[in-house]
DNA sequence: TAAATGACTTAGG
DNA sequence: CCCTAAGCCATTT
């Protein structure tokens, strides 16, 4: 029987679980992995509806500014800085992740050795 | 099947 | 740096 194409929501999972620990990526960038480069919403709408048992990182996904959009009222805004300070990430003064240091470059970059 | 929703992004002010 | 308006898209009603 052909195997049934992997749901949206699962590619995005797959990718989430690859990002390193001490490592984020932005909506944008995961839509564009999982080969919708346009469905950075659709990203966000993934995570949100994360079931209560779960082994995906969702702290590691920032904007695109490197900031967190989950609404306050959620309460896990709050949790994501921590779990993300927690790995070493560390926030710039805007209160938003600083990119420079610790955006992912991507699954190919971890194969690459830098002379 | 259509309408509504939101953990996004971009362009402007 | 903060805010608004519009465009996009998967998911839910």
């Amino acid at each position: 029987m052909p195997s049934s194409p992997t749901p949206f929501r699962e590619r995005v999972y797959a990718v989430v679980r690859s990002i390193p620990r001490g490592r984020v990526l932005s909506y944008g960038d995961v839509a564009a992995l999982v080969g919708s480069p346009r469905a950075a919403r659709g990203v966000g709408a993934a995570l949100n509806r994360l079931e209560p048992e779960h082994d995906v990182p969702w702290w590691r996904v920032v904007n695109r500014d490197g900031r967190l959009t989950i609404p306050p009222h959620h309460g896990l805004r709050a949790l994501q800085r921590t779990l993300l300070e927690r790995e070493g990430v560390a926030f710039d003064r805007g209160g938003g992740v600083i990119l420079e240091r610790f955006a992912w470059d991507g699954p190919e970059s971890d194969l690459r050795d830098t002379p």
